[in-house]
DNA sequence: AAACAGACCAACCGCAACTAT
DNA sequence: GATAGTTGCGGTTGGTCTGTT
């Protein structure tokens, strides 16, 4: 996919070219392509193999530029191209590498086998205008989460995950070069997708196993593995080997990933597309609790529809954070219980700025809790200066998203009652929302 | 049945990166 | 190093299809 790689060369035609447009100026047809066209552009391709597009007009007479040649051949032509829907599998990937990628069409197609960046492109636009129309979290709440969680990585001086000193320097060094590669501080660096995409014959999102953020060298594999129960998300498979459309991009001459950013330089490091789904891990009804009408929601003035279940939720929650605070090192900020919510809910003790004990490393603490706290339960932390998460989509181009009127934070950081990746199930109900949440917003 | 809105899809456009001259 | 040409990418647009009122 790197840009340019067949650039060049066109010199030796260009007189030949302008002689024959001096005589006869070609007006390239647009517009769609007939079969006749398909026909003689795959008859080129044929005898002559793919790239040098411009030469296809003058070798074979089709009015056609070469640009329009090549996207005909890219996205109709080409074999191997899968047609038809996406599988949910897909779905939840394309949200994965979106999350993780932004707006890289083409990066995420080259996970994609037999899928053209067009269509990816297409189905999200349509899709994230739709689930944002409907109230909807754009990522399903897998992806939200390990999402939020990325979101140190723009500290890089504090984060665990970039530490050099990590076993797995490979991994750490593809991190690195991510971070490296202008993820740096305007959204959160690939991080577990990217080493995954890395690893071989691996689930093809890790943070989706029962025991997710297990990578043996991640400090966070502790506190999260030891109270799965809150992040025990959906297990996703892999990309579904069901999904019949003809061979994995066998030919396909350029599916390496000649890029940075996953570290990834080896077809064979991509998703085990092919590889047979593992068990899915149900979620138990109430992993978030049970999603409430959004009028009793407000009512208690939460505007959020998940709560905590009880007592003991709530003391497993503040274990969980004390073991992530011990895990960095900074004493976890005060925990009190919520006035009247029968202790199902907690309630930052922030008092302002004032409890600025570990300056900048408290405040990002906090921010990193924030993100955990909304997780979990969104009503417990407040937004605040919620990170560009959804701007981090943008990666550049901000039009895909600008139009969005919605608070960036209430793209991300929403939980989803639901489990399923499937687009109906993401967000269920669409009441955990920040821009629900009258006490906030 | 007609009108409308939304979804979907294909294609175009502008720009940037790259290479050869 | 400058220039021209090619390729690839991302954003956008316009047409068609489909579902709803």
């Amino acid at each position: 996919m790197a840009r340019g790689g067949g650039g060049g060369g066109g010199h030796a035609h260009a007189e030949d070219v302008t002689e024959q447009e001096e005589a006869t100026p070609v007006v390239l047809k647009k517009g769609p392509w007939t079969a006749a066209e398909d026909a003689m552009l795959m008859d080129h391709v044929r005898h002559h193999g793919e790239g040098n597009w411009n030469a296809v007009q003058r070798m074979t007479g089709l009015l056609r530029c070469g640009k329009s040649c090549r996207l005909r051949w890219t996205n109709h032509l080409r074999p191997n191209l899968k047609k038809g829907s996406f599988s949910p599998d897909e779905e939840l990937l394309i949200a994965q590498l979106h999350a993780q990628l932004g707006n890289k069409w083409a990066r995420m197609a080259a996970h994609l086998p037999g899928r053209t960046d067009n269509e990816i492109k297409n189905y999200w636009n349509t899709r994230t205008k739709r689930r944002q129309r409907a109230g909807l979290p754009v990522y399903p709440p897998e992806v939200q989460l390990h999402l939020a969680l990325s979101k140190r990585c723009r500290y890089d001086d504090f984060s665990p995950l970039a530490s050099p000193q990590l076993p797995g320097t490979a991994n750490a060094q593809a991190l690195g070069a991510a971070a490296s590669a202008g993820y740096a501080s305007s959204r959160p660096a690939p991080l577990d997708l990217a080493r995954q995409l890395a690893v071989p014959n691996q689930q093809t999102v890790q943070f989706l196993s029962p025991a997710p953020f297990s990578a043996p060298s991640s400090p966070w594999k502790k506190p999260f593995a030891r109270n799965a129960q809150y992040f025990q998300l959906a297990h996703s498979s892999p990309v579904s080997p069901s999904t019949p459309t003809g061979p994995m991009h066998p030919a396909t001459p350029d599916l390496s990933l000649g890029y940075g950013v996953c570290g990834v330089t080896d077809q064979s490091r991509l998703p085990p597309l092919s590889q047979s789904p593992g068990p899915r891990v149900e979620l138990p009804s109430n992993q978030y609790g049970q999603p409430t009408p959004p009028t009793s929601a407000a009512t208690a003035g939460l505007g959020g529809g998940v709560a905590l279940a009880d007592h003991q939720n709530a003391a497993s929650l503040e274990k969980m954070l004390q073991e992530l605070h011990d895990v960095i090192k900074v004493d976890p900020p005060a925990l009190v219980p919520a006035n009247g919510g029968g202790g199902a809910a907690l309630e930052r003790h922030d008092g302002g700025v004032p409890e600025n004990r570990f300056s900048g490393v408290q405040h990002r603490v906090d921010d990193d809790m924030d993100t955990l706290l909304g997780l979990v339960h969104p009503a417990l932390s407040a937004p605040e200066t919620v990170p560009p998460a959804a701007a981090s989509n943008h990666s550049g181009s901000t039009s895909q998203h600008s139009s969005d009127d919605q608070n960036p934070s209430t793209v991300d950081l929403h939980v989803a009652g639901g489990t399923s990746s499937s687009d109906q199930d993401w967000g269920l109900d669409g009441v955990c929302k920040w821009s629900n949440m009258s006490r906030i917003c």
